[in-house]
DNA sequence: CTGTATTTGTTCGTATGTATT
DNA sequence: AAATACATACGAACAAATACA
């Protein structure tokens, strides 16, 4: 499913309440090893939330090694690989 | 005349500035039927503005169908024709 | 067929201002 | 004051389709 919804009177942030979503997501692998998030702008139209709003719950992704985030690629599920040697 | 100017201190945001602009130029015949509008990164260059405010003042007018884009083509004045059938 | 240029599509990074709680 | 939230705006990078020489 994909109806989750946000509430604007709950007890939480409307950003923890996204990074509880996104995080049960991941878990239940709907998001899959490696797989793209949607977009920022996709979970802010998605969620009826602001951009930043979306940015905070990844920021709490990020902490917890949960996602990595390539700038202007994505937000990917996992932890951020290893790189690859420079040499 | 070409020489129009926003006025970021303005009471409208710009991307609303720009699409009224542009909604003239329309209006007017500057920009006739079926005529390409600007590139999105010939009207950033010309109203010294982002492409990000550039692309927010089209989706205003595409929602007004003063214009319709065609991906990598451009963007048109006009509402979108209709498709010729498929087959 | 092979590049090159043009143009829109997509995505994240960042900053500022305002309002609300 | 501090945290939360939204809107606006600019920047940067790259993808992908199209058109043309």
């Amino acid at each position: 499913m994909a109806g989750e919804r946000l509430n604007p009177y709950g007890h939480d942030p409307l950003y923890v309440q996204l990074a509880a979503v996104l995080r049960q997501r991941i878990k239940s692998g709907e998001y899959g090893h490696l797989d793209p998030l949607p977009s920022e702008d996709r979970l802010k139209d998605e969620f009826g939330i602001s951009r930043d709003t979306v940015r905070r719950a990844m920021e709490v992704l990020r902490k917890e090694n949960l996602v990595f985030t390539v700038p202007h690629r994505g937000t990917f599920v996992g932890p951020r690989p290893d790189e690859p040697p420079t040499d």
